[in-house]
DNA sequence: GATAATGGAAGGTCAAAGAAAGTCAATAAC
DNA sequence: GTTATTGACTTTCTTTGACCTTCCATTATC
């Protein structure tokens, strides 16, 4: 008997696979398809459609909500991948993260305003009166949800 | 899963469009087309055409009654400094950001490009686990220091 | 004729209900 | 002992309805 995360799983990927690697669904109507928990559709986007597997999920509550995952073109993005899987983890400081943003503007994946746009927001300043270490992490959060933005808008 | 308030939006845009940036309706008359409550008319102006998009609504109670939305016109050096100097302040929430950010996309003043980053970079998982009012700390100081970002470069 | 009540015709407010998705810890399966 | 599954509870966003306020025109009162 085949595990009930890998069928569906395998539903999604068929799923994009006719998409353009985009696919919006909706969880409930998944979860009644497949007739487990609502929440046995989180499980297998968080285990099998994580950042680092190469997928980015977004979604909205309420009326008209809904589920959207969006397949990361990898091979096009290297060096964002080794950014977001390896290079910045869970800390990282100010010179780094400017040091990175220098790299991807040398290297013409953002423009000159983009990186003055992630060189101000990665700024100590921003992150005032908090123990360094918090600092860090917070600005590693910054800097991924910046490259993921910067890597799902292709689509 | 087209959602009625996106429809109202998108209804009222496409007369904003064909108008000099002002128009004038009639709330009941809006809701009998669209075959709903009055009161989702106001929802959908206090969501989507909020001052923070802007938009600016003027109404009149009593027969002859009428609302009228204004598309806010303001020089874009002149916005800026009112998002510095006063709008932003101390705190803000990731929703009122959200509409700051989408109002200067519509105003042209950043790309499409640039408003995803900034976007990715007030969102609330950026900032986890810190008391909200941390957080809302923290994006101002985000949305100021891009804001600066953004307006020093250009001189 | 001037003023005061009145009624209808708007729009406004707010809380409750509804419609989604998210979280997390307990349990089950392997 | 790790990976799956479930369910109770939470949060967010939308839609509706009951009740409130304001404005105008008409009628009643002095």
């Amino acid at each position: 008997m085949a595990r009930l995360s890998d069928m569906i799983e395998d539903f999604i990927n068929a799923l994009l696979n006719e998409s353009d690697g985009q696919l919006e669904l909706q969880r409930n109507e998944l979860a009644d398809y497949f007739e487990c928990a609502p929440s046995q559709i989180n499980y297998v986007l968080a285990t099998r459609f994580s950042v680092d597997r190469g997928y980015y999920i977004e979604s909205r509550r309420g009326g008209g909500g809904y589920i959207r995952i969006i397949r990361l073109d990898i091979d096009d993005d290297d060096y964002m991948m080794y950014l977001l899987r390896e290079r910045i983890g869970n800390r990282i400081s100010q010179q780094a993260a400017e040091d990175i943003i220098y790299h991807m503007l040398n290297k013409g994946i953002i423009t000159r305003r983009e990186s003055i746009i992630m060189k101000s927001a990665i700024q100590d300043k921003v992150v005032t009166a908090l123990p360094s270490n918090i600092k860090d992490s917070i600005r590693a959060n910054l800097m991924k949800s910046m490259l993921m933005g910067i890597l799902t808008m292709r689509s």
